[in-house]
DNA sequence: GCCCTGATTGTTCAA
DNA sequence: TTGAACAATCAGGGC
């Protein structure tokens, strides 16, 4: 992970909707102002759980990865994302559906993992709360003997999801 | 030095 | 139903 992830823009669904000059125009300024709504998505994020899987990339994320290799290679001097996004758009939007297919059984692929994923997280987050619990009614029963016994109690099942998926490469 | 921004589209989730 | 958030990327700029 690169930490600070640039989810400015993306966040101005709305806005992204209108022409792009009508959106670069002092929108850091407007964003800045807005330092409240920075503030709660800082909390968001900070409360956010690590564990909790990335959400699967769309068919066009999946197309920007291989694009941003191709731009990257015919532009190796332009290397401002904003570029990137923007080629990568207006080429998306050029492709045919039939060009685009390729990339949105990826994305399917992808988004059957995540589901997957997302039911192991979900799995272990109810064994952690069941777990957390039945601690809690333990230490009600043991009151004040537990101090010494320690937190070993809680392993969780930890992966029994090996995610072995192993991304069998179907594609064309 | 750390954190945020920009630029894009599609998907997901909450209200 | 609607709209906000977030997914990747990384140079550059602000504090």
């Amino acid at each position: 992970m690169k930490g600070a992830r640039g989810k400015g823009a993306a966040r101005n669904t709305a806005e992204a909707l209108r022409p792009a000059d009508d959106r670069k125009v002092g929108k850091r300024k407007a964003l800045v102002d807005q330092s409240s709504i920075r503030k709660a998505k800082k909390e968001r994020r900070a409360m956010k759980d690590p564990n909790k899987p990335k959400r699967p990339p769309s068919a066009f994320f999946v197309f920007l990865e291989e694009f941003r290799a191709t731009f990257k290679k015919e532009n190796p001097n332009v290397k401002a994302v904003s570029a990137v996004g923007k080629a990568a758009g207006e080429k998306w939007k050029s492709l045919s559906e039939d060009e685009k297919a390729p990339y949105e059984a990826k994305a399917a692929k992808r988004k059957a993992d995540y589901e997957k994923q997302m039911n192991a997280y979900n799995r272990k987050q109810e064994t952690a709360a069941n777990g957390e619990e039945s601690e809690k009614s333990k230490s009600e029963v043991n009151d004040e003997d537990d101090e010494a016994s320690g937190e070993e109690g809680q392993q969780q099942p930890d992966d029994e999801e090996e995610e072995e998926e192993e991304e069998d490469e179907d594609d064309d």
